[in-house]
DNA sequence: GTGAAAGCGCTAACAG
DNA sequence: CTGTTAGCGCTTTCAC
């Protein structure tokens, strides 16, 4: 591989002069600079980005930090976050912090994050003890539906107002027996389904509906598979359930399954809403009512938090965000 | 941040005595390594990785470059990548290739690429102008359903194979106007769509029957909206199609939603198969059919391939392996 | 507008 | 088992 040095040596210039050009510093005269151009492209030369960064300090490089690269939803963040980082004339790398046995804390060995400018690092099943370790010395913003240190910047799902406008939906479409399928009892700082469980029951008290507990219906663990046998059962076992709030689509698409397998028909017998306007959810069944979660949103705010934390300007005090929600109306509730 | 050197001074050792500790190097005294290990929490000292990479020219971290990271597909081959690099004490990366305008290249600046130890690279929307740019400095492996230079290692679907499995099953359950939805003509070289056009063709002469060239569907893209309505278009312009083989997984549920939208039962009225076997197909309608495409067999293959390249020892000729397809039938077939 | 010197933090290669 | 020397490829700083 050539080097700046084969290139200045090429161009009978210094090195200091093909690094201005590489960089597209004006104080070069036009002359000089078709000179090194020429020799780089001779030479086929690419700068190395390990050198650059090691004596700049910059990598020009954000990285995302995700538990799972196969589901849905992360696969969403990362596209939309792939795009906002390249317009502010960044790049974005994803990792998966939740691979193999060593677990989430591999991923976010500090030393590996320190190659970045900052990270974006959604803080799914990572306790307060482990996202503390982040020192300082790194600009991050949390994502994640759990509570986090108070001193870092926060973006989170409007995921109680969003559960409450999905039930609140189906409690006004008459609906009486409207069961949570992937709830669980907590405070609703605990998680995303502890968070969205409150709002379940917040719709009920503002509509004047008792909330049945045995409604409450838990899953071994969000899958697909395992809420399409849960629910099933669950119907089968009382017939009264008329609709349900499901926590993410992808346990919604096992509610409908289920139901079917049951023998329920959709909307007609039983309502479905969602949560996470999966794109793939407008052309199942009868078209999945959800909630869209603002991921554009959180993306965007996430990176402007991101970019004033990377800036060199005085360190503010950190922001705690929740997205705005809205309804997706569509076959499964109507 | 402290450096290797405070912790030296701290320990009163060398720095080269600190860097074989960090790097497990087994002739250190034991007592030795205890007084650095405990310099080290003492200063809370992390490597820097840049500085390590730059001086010993290795990063420990591959890339996984994919067009498109909210393709389930694609996060599912992350996922699976993610776990086997680990297993071989490797980092992985995702990036983004065809992220905002500046298109596939960006993604692929050389100088970028570099950073890593390897790379793989899924090429759809690659020219070969493009790929060739990819000096032999870097070890790469190809991933994609196109033709790429020889030179290259390179792991494709089986194509051809599977669209010929999957229409097969359709004949063999007594279809005799199977429609390929998102088919294209070409040569089986040109990509994914043309390759498993190639491979429905097959099925029809292996099996006796005619290929009728108005069951070509082509589809403005690949997308299950577009899909959706263009299928259900066209099944009512032609009401004789009984059986549908869709070139993936997400155009099969574009199918299904289309087929429903017509009035068209699955699988009485016609039968359905995708590809790709996404992990959501089980519990879509009546459950998809599909041709799993061996997405474990193909990361394998590949990392092996790219560990192969990465080692010292002598490079060999490039490899260009198919992957074997597999038939998973459900109900929408049945 | 251009160049020389110094060094980012680390480890290969060689001594001892 | 431990240390010294040199330098990876680049850019900061300062000089001209």
């Amino acid at each position: 591989m050539p080097t700046i040095r084969d290139v200045a040596r090429l161009a009978g210039v210094s090195m200091m002069t093909v690094s201005r050009v590489v960089n597209q510093r004006p104080q070069v005269s036009p002359g000089t600079r078709e000179r090194v151009l020429a020799a780089m492209a001779e030479l086929d030369y690419q700068v190395d980005l390990t050198a650059q960064q090691l004596r700049s300090g910059s990598s020009g490089t954000v990285a995302l930090i995700v538990p799972r690269l196969d589901h849905a939803y992360f696969g969403q963040l990362g596209a939309i976050a792939a795009d906002a980082v390249i317009d502010r004339g960044r790049h974005l790398v994803v990792e998966q912090s939740s691979a193999s046995q060593e677990g989430e804390l591999a991923a976010l060995s500090l030393a590996r994050l320190h190659q970045y400018d900052g990270a974006i690092l959604s803080v799914v099943g990572l306790g307060n003890a482990e996202v503390n370790r982040i020192r300082d010395s790194l600009p991050v913003v949390l994502l994640g539906e759990k509570e986090v240190p108070a001193r870092f910047d926060h973006v989170m799902m409007g995921n109680v107002s969003g559960a409450r406008l999905a039930t609140e939906h189906l409690l006004d479409r008459g609906a009486r027996h409207v069961m949570i399928v992937g709830g669980r009892h907590g405070e609703p700082t605990d998680g995303m389904q502890s968070a969205r469980t409150a709002g379940w029951v917040e719709a009920h008290q503002s509509r004047g509906v008792e909330v049945d507990p045995r409604l409450l219906l838990e899953l071994e663990f969000i899958d697909t598979g395992v809420t399409r046998r849960t629910v099933a059962r669950a119907v089968e076992q009382d017939p009264t359930i008329d609709a349900m709030f499901c926590v993410t689509d992808e346990v919604a698409i096992g509610a409908l399954a289920g139901l079917a397998d049951a023998g329920r028909r959709v909307p007609e017998d039983v309502r479905v809403v969602g949560f996470d306007n999966l794109r793939l959810g407008a052309h199942i069944g009868p078209g999945l009512t959800t909630i869209d979660p603002g991921n554009e949103w959180i993306i965007t705010e996430a990176i402007r938090l991101l970019e004033a934390r990377m800036s060199p300007s005085p360190p503010t005090a950190a922001e705690h965000l929740i997205a705005p929600v809205q309804l997706v109306e569509r076959g499964s509730s109507r």
